[in-house]
DNA sequence: GACCAGGTATTGC
DNA sequence: GCAATACATGGT
């Protein structure tokens, strides 16, 4: 059976509320559910459909790293990096979010961003955590309000968001079924959305795998890795080959000390 | 204290 | 169009 790498897909940087416990399992909430999953217990929680589609189950990653392999021999040694790795189906507005409070920040903090809007402004669940904030229950709320969440300016892009999702104006589900660039374009009349963050909302959160985030690693690893290139090289699975390549490359610093000088 | 962080909006040419 | 700059906050 195709396989995951738990440690590859959680700390990828595709999500931001899974934590690595002592003993190696990881915790953390999606759609409302907590979880405490490890390498032992996967083949159960992959008996759950909920789970199975999260963990993207559905999509034979084997045949894909073939079909990418094929492509570039630099793009074949970016997926035997973490073979592993998966792009998860997370909920789309949690993704949104997520990416919306990424910009201009770094991983540690993002993650701190969302721990404290979901303690702030999210359901409290039974099993203890809280669930993801609505858009109905953001759009609510005054900047002021989000203070406590400390994500500075970032503070009116998140209820502008939440004010177009939760009146209708951008339904995300019929977002996931537009041609590329109509969906981003849709997801950029959000005021602080650009095309990093509209395209990370699709490929994380609608889990459409054509979307090709470029931030600023991305921009590097393309300079240097596969000059003369752009997205649509990598087909229909691009989004997949980039995310090999966004971890291949901060994993790697080195492969670009050179260009770090010139440029 | 300067500099940076999975960018974007705004401004000036 | 395209380059420069501000933007909140926290870590190094």
């Amino acid at each position: 059976m195709d396989y995951i790498d738990l440690a590859q897909t959680l700390e990828c940087g595709q999500c931001f509320r899974w934590d690595h416990q002592p003993d190696g399992s990881y915790t953390g909430i999606a759609s409302g559910r907590t979880l405490r999953v490890s390498e032992e217990n996967l083949p159960d929680i992959i008996k759950d459909p909920f789970w199975n589609h999260y963990f993207d189950f559905d999509l034979n990653y084997t045949n894909i790293r073939a079909e990418l392999a094929k492509k570039d021999p630099v793009l074949a040694r970016a997926a035997e990096y973490a073979p592993g790795m998966r792009i998860l189906n997370q909920e789309p507005w949690e993704a949104l979010c997520s990416f919306i409070l990424s910009q201009n920040n770094n991983i540690p903090r993002i993650r701190g961003l969302v721990a404290r809007l979901c303690g702030e402004f999210g359901e409290t669940l039974e099993q203890g955590g809280h669930a993801f904030p609505t858009p109905e229950t953001l759009a609510e709320l005054t900047e002021a309000d989000l203070a406590p969440v400390r994500c500075g300016f970032r503070a009116r892009y998140l209820i502008d968001a939440a004010k177009k999702v939760a009146s209708g104006e951008i339904d995300l589900e019929q977002v996931r079924r537009l041609p590329l660039d109509e969906a981003r374009a849709k997801l950029m009349t959000i005021v602080g959305v650009g095309p990093k963050v509209a395209d990370c909302a699709l490929l994380y959160g609608l889990h459409r795998l054509d979307a090709f985030p470029m931030d600023v690693w991305m921009k590097r690893a393309m300079r240097v890795l596969f000059p003369g290139r752009t997205p649509d090289f990598f087909g229909p699975y691009a989004g997949i080959a980039q995310q090999y390549i966004f971890h291949y490359s901060r994993m790697n610093p080195q492969l670009f000390a050179e260009d770090e000088a010139a440029s």
